[in-house]
DNA sequence: TCATGTTTGTGATATCATTCACATATAAAA
DNA sequence: TTTTATATGTGAATGATATCACAAACATGA
């Protein structure tokens, strides 16, 4: 599943420079996996090639599509408007893959405002956002001390999946999905193999 | 491996509410794991309990970090000064861990600047900052047409291990390690695992 | 001090993931 | 049209991970 995410980037590169098909053994070795990973992964998913000729990428990208993707527009918010939560609402992408930010948030009254595009509110207009657009989904980026108690907050105004960029492991109901960020690890893990490979 | 580092977040979150021992069953249950599961990965790395007692907390944590951590403080330097690179070169949490930040570095002239405790500095700068400081481990927080340029440079100047924030796979050398954090692709897959949960 | 119940540590077993190997299809060349 | 070289698709074999099951250790309380 994991490895879907990395298929489609390397398609959407192999687009980019004019392909118009790969081959199991290109879209290995450009997503880091072996070529019968690549077919097995996707003879799972149904999604089948041509033989001799390989894969056509836009009928790959849009199976890969299909799988991964919502159809909707989804909307989301984030709560924790500090420099995290701040370049998150910046990011653009998110638009482009139908990743709606309707609102922010924060307890920090000098965080608040309602000039931009999105704007940043307090907690008290959690329920009234989350319940006008039927919000499911957050990002969470507050300070670790607060994480929970907001994520509890969440959990209880129907919040179903959660991306947490507090470095700490939330208690969760099972029903919720919750995606973990955190970056001091990713750093420490690349410094750990950095220094294996360095013998 | 992954998973040592979570423990690590839990035991924290145990010690800071007063705990000073853990058993298997209960870090297992706060960090997603079967008891099993971790009295095996303590045992494959030699770490060694209390039959009855369980683990203690602050033995157990340094065995960890004797194994995840480096002892000396790493420099390392961030490319790229806009949205997520400046909320990166201001989080405290690295410093704690022994991840220096040493300068970052922008093209834009008008994202540059010495005046902050860790400088932003213009493209040419970056051999010099590297050599002075034996830099081997970058961040790259430039755009997304940037990246595979400017982490060829990198590896040309010796970093060996980065941590990529631009949303595609780079090409990159056999000894160099790469960790990509793509924050769509993450979202995506909490969107996609919440719908599962949700039948 | 001794019995007891609880928790570890670890082989044996089961499950899951990857790689191998090859029959099959087919695009391209003759 | 026929041949041929090259990719796919997928069972079977291998390898990696996780779970089970239970003996051994020992903190605790009688
Ligand atoms: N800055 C980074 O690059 C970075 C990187 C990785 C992880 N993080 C993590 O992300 C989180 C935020 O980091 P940051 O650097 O943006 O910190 P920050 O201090 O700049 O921002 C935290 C924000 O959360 C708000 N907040 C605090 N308690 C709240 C509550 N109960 N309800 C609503 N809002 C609340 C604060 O007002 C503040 O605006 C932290 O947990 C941090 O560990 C940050
Ligand atoms: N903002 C986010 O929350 C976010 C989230 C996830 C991923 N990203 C990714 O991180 C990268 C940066 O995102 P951003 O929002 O900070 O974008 P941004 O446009 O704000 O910043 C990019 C910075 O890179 C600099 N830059 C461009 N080309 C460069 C080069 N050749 N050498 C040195 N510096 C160069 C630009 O001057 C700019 O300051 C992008 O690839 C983006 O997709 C951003």
């Amino acid at each position: 599943m994991k490895r879907l995410f990395t298929y489609r980037l390397c398609l959407i590169g192999f687009k980019r420079k004019g392909f118009d098909r790969v081959y199991s053994y290109t879209l290995g070795e450009s997503a880091g996996a072996s070529a019968e990973q690549v077919r097995k992964d996707f003879s799972i998913f149904k999604i089948t090639g041509n033989k001799r000729g390989g894969y056509k990428i836009d009928e790959l990208l849009s199976a890969i599509e299909d799988i991964i993707k919502h159809q909707e527009d989804q909307y989301m918010i984030i709560v924790g408007m500090g420099n995290i939560g701040r370049a998150l609402v910046q990011y653009k992408r998110f638009k482009l893959r139908k990743m709606i930010i309707v609102a922010s948030f924060d307890v920090d009254p000098s965080k608040q405002s309602k000039r931009w595009n999105i704007p940043v509110l307090p907690m008290e207009m959690l329920e009234d956002i989350i319940k006008k657009f039927h919000v499911k989904i957050a990002i969470l980026a507050v300070t670790e001390i607060s994480a929970q108690d907001v994520a509890n907050r969440l959990f209880d105004l129907g919040i179903k999946g959660l991306l947490n960029f507090a470095p700490i492991i939330l208690k969760t109901p099972d029903d919720v999905v919750v995606n973990n960020i955190n970056l001091c690890d990713e750093l420490e893990s690349v410094i750990y193999y950095t220094q294996k490979v360095l013998e």
